[in-house]
DNA sequence: GCCGTTTTCGGCCCGACTGTTTTCAGTCG
C-alpha cells in the first residue's frame, strides 16, 4: 500500500505519539513505557526535516528514542492513517478524559477515577460535578481539591482561544513567504498582535500589496496549509489553516501598503488614539490613506514610516503600539531605543545534559557560537529538581571542571559555570554557600510550592535576593502561558528588592513563559532594576527563543543598556564583583 | 519502550509539596 499523500508533518506525528503516551498513562502503563512514547513525540517535534520521509527511507531509528515498536507504529500510520493500539485505547476511554489530565492538579489517576466513578468524561462534566459537590466524596479528594479544580477550570477557560506566539509564528512566516513568492505580490507581512510581539495570539493577520487581489486570494486559497476559506470579499478573506489557526488576509494596492500595514498592526487602542491625534492636526486616517481634511486630498503611503511622517511623527515600533504613552513619547521625540536581538552578546541561562537538557556542554557551546553569542552560562538545575537530574554539590564541582575544560576546546565563545538553584519552600537555597561561591553566575528560581500565599513567596524571593552569591532571579513569577497562572508575587516589592540588592531579574525567553512579562519588565526598568534576557535553552535549537524574549522586553520599553547580557563579558564580571558582592 | 565499553537484561524516575491522610497517594518539575 502506498503511503498517504500528502505525508503527515512532524507536528502531526508528534501529536499522535503524545496522544498514545497520554492514553498509556491513563491506562496505568509503566511510567517508562509512557515516557518512551513521549520521548519519541518530542524527537519528532524537534527534528528539523520531514520525519515521515525519514521513515520511508528506513532511517527512523537514527532518531533518539525510536526503537522497533515506535518505528512500526509510524509505518502503520503512514500506510493507513491510523494505529491499531491508539484505536483500541480510543475505544476504551472517551477522548475528553485526556483533557481532564491537562487541568492542573489532575493527573492520570484522578482523571480515571473521575470518569469511572462519576462518569466525568470532559471538562464540562468535570465542572458540573465540582459545582454540585460530587468530587469531594471521592477518595483522596476533599473540599479543597474541589475548589482548586473549579479555580483551575475557570482560569483555563479564560485563555482558551489564544495561541502561544512561538506556536503561531512559523505558520505565519510560511504564509507570508508564500504570498511574497507570488509574481503579482510586491510585499507581504504578518501584522496584528503577532507583529506587536504579544505573547499570545488569537489569529494571524496577513497583509499583501498587489494590484491583483483576486489572483492573490485564489493562490492563497490553494496553499497546502490552508484548510478552508470561511469568508471572502473583494480584498479580504478569512481562512483556517490545518494547524487550527484563523487567518485574515487583506490585499491593497502597493501605493497604500503602508496604510494597510499600519492599520492591521494595531492595536485598536493605538489606532484610535492615532486617529484622534491626526484629526486634531487636520487629517483623517484609514487603511487606504490619510485624507487632508481641508483639501479632501488623500495621501497614500507605500511604507509605514510615511504614514507616521505624514502626521509629523517618527516611526513607532510595533511593540509599543498599545496606547501606553507611545504617541506622547513620539511627539516629544523621546521614544526609547529598544533592545534588539543583535544587541544580545550572551545568554546567561542555558541547560545541558548534566541536568534536564538534551545536549552536551560542547554541543551547546558550538550552537551558542553559531547563534552569534560571545558568552553563555550553563545554569543546570540543583539537586532538588526532580527526575533525579538536579546536580548535587559534588556534581556541580565536577561540572565546573568540565566547563573549564571544554572552554579551551571551543575558543570562539566564553563559557561560564553557573547554576539555576532552587529556592526551596522554606526559603533555603538548594546548594551550600561554599559551592555557590565557586560559580561564575547564579540564578535562583522557584520550582515548587506555587500555591503558597504571597508573603511566603516573598519571604523566599527575599532570601534569594539577599544571598550575596545569587546574581539573578529566574522566571520571577513562574507563569506558564495558557497552562498555569503566576504564583503570587508582589512585583513592586520584588523590584525594590532587586534594585537594593543589585539582583538581576530575568526575562525568560521561552515562549511558554515570557516571564517577566512586558508590563513587569517596564516597571522594573522604570525603577532602575537590571534585567537579563535568557533563552533557558535545553537543546541547541533553544537559542531561537531569544527573539521572543526580546519581543517581550521591547513591549516593556526596555533598552539595550537595561539588559546585562548586552554588555561585554568584562563589564558583567566587574559588575558581579561590585558593591553587592 | 529504549538503550548499551556496566550491554541483550535490568536500569531508567527522584524529591518536594499538597491535601488528604493516621502513614500516604497523586501531582509536578
Amino acid at each position: 500500500m502506498p503511503p498517504r499523500d500528502p505525508l503527515p508533518d512532524n507536528g502531526e506525528l508528534a501529536a499522535v505519539f503524545q496522544t498514545i503516551a497520554d492514553y498509556l498513562s491513563l491506562d496505568g502503563a509503566s511510567v517508562y513505557r509512557t515516557l518512551a512514547y513521549e520521548k519519541a513525540a518530542e524527537s519528532f517535534r524537534e527534528h528539523p526535516t520531514s520525519v515521515a520521509e525519514l521513515a520511508l527511507r528506513g532511517e527512523l531509528r537514527t532518531l533518539p528514542g525510536v526503537g522497533q515498536a515506535v518505528e512500526s507504529k509510524v509505518a502503520e500510520y503512514l500506510e493507513g492513517g491510523t494505529i491499531t493500539m491508539l484505536e483500541q485505547l480510543r475505544a476504551t476511554y472517551p477522548e475528553g478524559v485526556l483533557d481532564l489530565m491537562r487541568v492542573p492538579g489532575v493527573g492520570p489517576k484522578k482523571a480515571k477515577h473521575l470518569w469511572t466513578t462519576l462518569g466525568v468524561d470532559d471538562l464540562h462534566s468535570l465542572r458540573e460535578a465540582a459545582e454540585q459537590g460530587r468530587v469531594r466524596g471521592l477518595p483522596g479528594m476533599g473540599a479543597k481539591t474541589e475548589a482548586n479544580l473549579l479555580r483551575a477550570l475557570a482560569a483555563a477557560e479564560s485563555r482558551s482561544d489564544r495561541h502561544l506566539i512561538g506556536a503561531v509564528e512559523p505558520t505565519a512566516e510560511r504564509l507570508a513567504a508564500a504570498l511574497r513568492a507570488l509574481p503579482c505580490v510586491d510585499q507581504a507581512d504578518f501584522a496584528g498582535s503577532l507583529r506587536r510581539r504579544r505573547s499570545t495570539i488569537r489569529d494571524i493577520d496577513l497583509v499583501a500589496a498587489s494590484a491583483e487581489a483576486e489572483i492573490v486570494m485564489d493562490a492563497f486559497d490553494a496553499l497546502p496549509e490552508v484548510a478552508s476559506v470561511q469568508e471572502r470579499g473583494a480584498t479580504k478573506l478569512v481562512a483556517r489553516t490545518h494547524s487550527g489557526f484563523s487567518v485574515d488576509l487583506r490585499v491593497v494596492a502597493p501605493e497604500a501598503y503602508g496604510n494597510l500595514l499600519q492599520h492591521s498592526t494595531g492595536s485598536a487602542d493605538h489606532n484610535v488614539a492615532l486617529r484622534g491625534y491626526a484629526q486634531r492636526s487636520g487629517y483623517k486616517v484609514s487603511e487606504y490613506g490619510i485624507e487632508e481634511t481641508a483639501t479632501g486630498r488623500t495621501i497614500a503611503c507605500r511604507t509605514e514610516r510615511e504614514v507616521y511622517a505624514t502626521l509629523g511623527l517618527p516611526w513607532i515600533p510595533p511593540e509599543l503600539r498599545e496606547n501606553r504613552g507611545e504617541l506622547e513619547a513620539a511627539r516629544e521625540n523621546r521614544l526609547p531605543r529598544l533592545v534588539t536581538l543583535a544587541d544580545l552578546r550572551g545568554d546567561l541561562h542555558v541547560h545541558s545534559d548534566w541536568s534536564d537538557g538534551r545536549a552536551t556542554i560542547v554541543e551547546m557551546a558550538r550552537a551558542g557560537e553559531a547563534a552569534g553569542l560571545e558568552y553563555i552560562c550553563f545554569c543546570d538545575h540543583s539537586q532538588s529538581l526532580g527526575m533525579g537530574k538536579g546536580l548535587t554539590p559534588d556534581r556541580v564541582l565536577s561540572q565546573i571542571a568540565e566547563i573549564r575544560a571544554v572552554g579551551v576546546t571551543v575558543p570562539g565563545i566564553s563559557l561560564l559555570a553557573g547554576s539555576e538553584v532552587d529556592i526551596l519552600a522554606d526559603g533555603r537555597i538548594d546548594l551550600p554557600d561554599e559551592v555557590l561561591a565557586q560559580l561564575d553566575f547564579v540564578t535562583a528560581s522557584i520550582h515548587s510550592g506555587f500555591q503558597e500565599p504571597v508573603d511566603r513567596i516573598m519571604r523566599r524571593l527575599t532570601a534569594a535576593c539577599e544571598n550575596p552569591h545569587i546574581d539573578a532571579i529566574g522566571h520571577p513569577t513562574g507563569r506558564l502561558l495558557g497552562r498555569r497562572d503566576a504564583y503570587p508575587v508582589d512585583i513592586d516589592r520584588l523590584v525594590t528588592l532587586a534594585v537594593e540588592t543589585h539582583t538581576i531579574l530575568e526575562i525568560n525567553a521561552s515562549y511558554h513563559r515570557l516571564d517577566l512579562s512586558a508590563a513587569h519588565a517596564r516597571l522594573a526598568r522604570d525603577r532602575g532594576a537590571r534585567l537579563m534576557i535568557c533563552s533557558d535553552a535545553h537543546s541547541p535549537g533553544g537559542y531561537d527563543a531569544l527573539r521572543f524574549g526580546v519581543g517581550e522586553a521591547r513591549r516593556g520599553w526596555v533598552e539595550a543598556d537595561d539588559v546585562v547580557n548586552t554588555w561585554p563579558l568584562d563589564r558583567l564580571r566587574v559588575s558581579r564583583a561590585g558593591p553587592s558582592h
